[in-house]
DNA sequence: TACCAAACGTA
DNA sequence: GTACGTTTGGTAG
């Protein structure tokens, strides 16, 4: 029989090395706290303990006293620093981890774990068993024996390392005896243990060959041949053998070998999964989660086959309190996908399919069957406000539905919204995602229904039996995380903003989604074919400059031109950005064409030739998406095609904006936008006494005003030099802009733009402490908010890294100031729109472009609207001061804005 | 095929 | 300085 094995752990050792091996991910909790240790050292723990199968184990941490060491030696690790704050914060979780996994703790007053480890190694080696230390610590290495071995667990993607006496023999030539000596010889900085001046690793390594131990060294000192050698010796004898005290592991230390308490034991599986849902630790928790074959062969799904089905299952779902909603398309674009299926849940575990549409090969049910009126039967239910709807993203489903003809009621709750308000800096919102989250389950994945890459398959395509268990679990899924969320939402005062903004926006983005805009193509076609033109000739002449054809669009390329064959000089590195290429331009003609190229072409390309392949065929006209659960602030963004960057600035920019504009005859475009939204919310959120006083006034220009009040001089001396300076500070200062920035952006020197901030700040002496006042807030909450309750957690802005400081700081200035704006023009929206349908105008809302709404109108509801718009947009929130909006009508929306 | 950085468009 | 999306080239897999 083999020998029964021991191993004992480090944990002060483990748990610095976790730290540090993971500081670099930056690992936290949703809240912020820092969890990477705690992920770092669990992971390893379990490892070890899978691979290793220990008979035994312990773990011994450092006392928090002194050691003896310090007593005989009170600089003892004296230059070492202090515990980082973000480690010390963990080590509770460390030993709670450590306790539920059922691993005994030891920690000795007076003692360090390395004495401690020593002499439980040495108690062990003597009982006959087989002993793994486990530590990075080299002074352990002295203990090493035929029977006791050091355990280095691997870091990142390096392996797990056992260490030999052999191992130490063929580096060092010396034996475990004399690791004492060796380090006390070389010395140790990390601990600053002083050692002998003149010898390092080398030397002492070499004594050591020839030598016992130190003691052996200084009996024998004639024998040592180099004269130097022996002077440093010398000189450094008292050193040497104080030193050896200190490196000299105790392991005489009174403790116990209770292999008993020892003996490794099951871990505790219910506290580990506590300690996990509390760290979020989704990765392990699933690792101990039920096995997930379990969970779905418990899982209860059905397709509808016949028509008696079908009327049982409406029958079964007419008196749910809340059913979940998913539908199964044929794309991604709710204005062209088709529906395939509908599948439905209002219980844990189970859901319906109701196939709606098949392919030719997947016929079989309701082939005789309209599929209309299928999918119809459903809709006494779909539109029953009384049952309350869930699922995820909403939207898109029940845009797809309104195009069928069903108008779904009761939107009660959107899985992906209510994550994103959780966690407004996550990136994405799967459901297989808030699943792994929120329920611990891992999702089967589309991947197995319709493949991947060219070769994926229509869902239309696949087998009914397989369709099913993938279309019910979506709606199960979001029916079981629709209670989880809730309760979190309202645990964070969320549920406000939730069902009074976000949720009643759904339909409002609905209606502006299938709304759409019309772009006049024809025009922006005949502009691109003119663009096409100029774009050519500037290449042309890039090449005669150059002497060569290349590819124009490559930074790569570009550089090779520039820097190399024209040997212009490098401002930045190789970078060919614009503000590089603005100074090189009066040294070669190539910058200055590239420039003009590069804003040709991102035109072109992204605008001129992109909406005539976006025009839906059956509306004529472009839907875009807005998306409201990506901008951390609470913005909504929009996407394929983003409405939100067409471009106004340059001439080219303008025409663009002329090719927006009513489809039908005698309507007109109306653009209604919020005047300086921000600057008025940060007066608002700030109560400076002069900003406020300023927005008081109606006919105030608030940026001359600015100058006027910095420079101490009259509004009517105000040189458009000054009010441009202090519209780039008024807006700088609530970005968080620092002199650097200003000075950059003004084009004066360093002090001249702290200066300006400055009097900005004496000016406006509210703003100073507004940003301060907020910077605390978020230090001590660890999130900020908006007027409307908008969270974001301002994580790093106690970091050590200044650079990552800095950016939280940014964020937090501007989180509720932009958010506070976001959630306006949202409420706003909603309230626009209600009446826009209430009160059955013909006017469409098309656009939102984030302070701007804009409007399709007839010409004969162009003053009722400006009126109606004017006063929700100004009533949205109301603020200390007059919210202000400007209205514009035109024929295009260049015209209108 | 998937993802990143650079560049450039907006509020 | 904040907040985004799209296009392109280049690279890693």
């Amino acid at each position: 029989m083999s020998k029964e094995n021991l191993y004992i752990i480090d944990g002060s050792a483990i748990a610095y090395r976790s730290y540090f091996g993971m500081i670099r991910a930056g690992l936290v909790r949703s809240d912020g706290f820092p969890t990477g240790a705690c992920y770092a050292f669990i992971n390893s723990m379990m490892n070890l303990l899978e691979d290793q199968k220990p008979d035994h184990i312990a773990m011994v941490f450092d006392a928090s006293e002194k050691t003896f060491r310090h007593e005989i030696y009170p600089e003892y690790k004296a230059t070492r620093e202090a515990m980082p704050e973000d480690l010390v914060k963990q080590l509770p979780y460390i030993h709670d981890l450590t306790s539920a996994l059922n691993i005994e703790v030891l920690i000795k007053p007076g003692y360090e774990a390395d004495d401690v480890l020593g002499t439980l190694a040495r108690k062990a080696d003597q009982e006959g068993l087989e002993v793994y230390m486990v530590t990075g610590d080299k002074d352990l290495m002295q203990i090493l024996d035929d029977n006791v071995y050091m355990y280095k667990p691997g870091r990142g993607k390096k392996k797990d390392e056992i260490i030999t006496g052999k191992e130490l023999q063929e580096k060092w030539n010396i034996k475990p005896g004399q690791v004492a000596d060796f380090l006390a010889l070389m010395g140790d900085s990390s601990d600053n243990i002083p050692g002998v001046k003149g010898i390092g690793e080398k030397r002492a390594a070499k004594l050591l060959n020839n030598f016992e131990s130190i003691e052996d060294i200084y009996d024998n000192l004639d024998k040592v041949k180099s004269k130097r050698l022996r002077n440093y010796l010398k000189k450094g004898e008292e050193q040497a053998r104080f030193s050896k005290k200190l490196t000299k592991i105790d392991t005489d230390v009174s403790v116990k070998l209770d292999l008993d308490k020892f003996n490794h034991r099951e871990v505790d599986k219910d506290k580990l999964m506590e300690l996990f849902k509390d760290l979020e630790f989704h990765s392990f928790i699933q690792r101990f989660q039920e096995d997930q074959e379990k969970i779905r062969k418990k899982k209860n799904y059905q397709a509808v086959k016949t028509e008696k089905d079908l009327d049982k299952i409406i029958e079964k779902y007419k008196d749910a309190e809340l059913l979940s909603v998913d539908l199964e398309t044929t794309s991604v674009d709710p204005m062209q996908a088709e529906i395939v299926g509908v599948s439905l849940s209002a219980d844990k575990h189970s859901g319906t399919y109701v196939p709606v549409n098949y392919s030719e090969k997947q016929k079989t049910l309701f082939s005789d069957k309209p599929q209309l009126e299928t999918l119809h039967k459903l809709k006494p239910i779909l539109e029953n406000p009384n049952i309350k709807k869930c699922g995820q993203n909403l939207k898109y489903d029940m845009l797809i539905l309104r195009r069928y003809g069903i108008d779904v009621r009761g939107l009660h709750f959107d899985t992906m919204i209510a994550a994103f308000l959780l966690q407004p800096d996550n990136r994405k919102f799967n459901l297989d995602r808030l699943s792994q989250q929120y329920l611990y389950y891992k999702m089967q994945p589309i991947e197995e229904l319709i493949g991947k890459g060219k070769n994926q398959k229509s869902m239309a395509d696949v087998p009914l039996d397989e369709i099913t268990f993938y279309a019910c679990e979506d709606a199960d899924v979001a029916y079981q995380l629709t209670p989880i969320l809730k309760e979190k939402l309202e645990k964070k005062n969320l549920d406000e903003i939730y069902y009074d903004i976000e949720i009643p926006l759904i339909p409002v983005l609905m209606d502006m989604e299938q709304n759409g805009v019309y772009v006049e193509i024809p025009y922006l076609k005949e502009m691109s074919s003119e663009i096409t033109e100029k774009i050519d000739n500037i290449s042309e002449q890039v090449y005669d400059e150059a002497g060569v054809e290349f590819n124009l669009n490559s930074p790569k390329q570009l550089s090779e031109i520039l820097f190399d064959r024209l040997e212009l000089p490098q401002i930045r590195k190789r970078s060919t950005a614009e503000k590089v290429l603005k100074k090189l331009e009066d040294k070669n003609p190539i910058p200055g064409l590239v420039l003009e190229y590069r804003k040709l072409t991102k035109l072109k390309n992204t605008y001129l030739d992109a909406f005539p392949e976006m025009v839906n065929p059956e509306t004529g006209r472009i839907h875009t998406s807005f998306n409201q659960t990506i901008a951390s602030t609470g913005r909504l963004t929009s996407s394929k095609p983003n409405f939100q960057n067409i471009p106004i600035r340059t001439d080219i920019g303008k025409r663009i904006r002329k090719a927006f504009k009513p489809q039908q005859e005698n309507y007109k475009i109306l653009s209604a936008d919020y005047s300086q939204i921000e600057l008025r919310i940060m007066a608002h959120l700030s109560q400076d006494n002069n900003l406020v006083d300023a927005f008081q006034s109606d006919d105030v220009d608030i940026h001359t005003r600015t100058a006027a009040l910095v420079n101490k001089v009259d509004e009517d001396e105000v040189t458009s030099k000054m009010r441009r300076e202090a519209k780039v500070v008024n807006y700088g200062i609530m970005y968080g802009a620092g002199p650097y920035r200003l000075s950059n952006e003004l084009n004066i020197p360093m002090a001249e733009a702290r200066e300006l901030k400055d009097k900005y700040f004496s000016t406006y002496p509210g703003i100073n402490q507004y940003i301060v006042n907020t910077m605390e807030e978020a230090r001590q909450k660890g999130y900020v908010e908006t007027l409307a309750g908008r969270i974001r957690y301002t994580h790093g802005i106690n970091s050590d890294n200044k650079n990552k400081k800095r950016a939280a700081e940014r964020t937090a200035i501007n989180l509720p100031i932009q958010g506070t704006a976001a959630d306006m023009i949202k409420i706003a929206m909603i309230n626009i729109d209600k009446r826009l349908n209430q009160e059955d105008w013909k006017t469409k809302m098309i656009l939102q472009v984030h302070d701007e709404l804009i409007f399709e109108v007839p010409e004969d509801e162009v003053d009722e609207l400006k009126k109606m718009v004017r006063k929700e947009m100004e009533s949205a929130l109301t603020l200390d001061i007059p919210v202000r909006v400007d209205i514009g009508i035109g024929k295009s929306w260049y015209e209108a804005h």
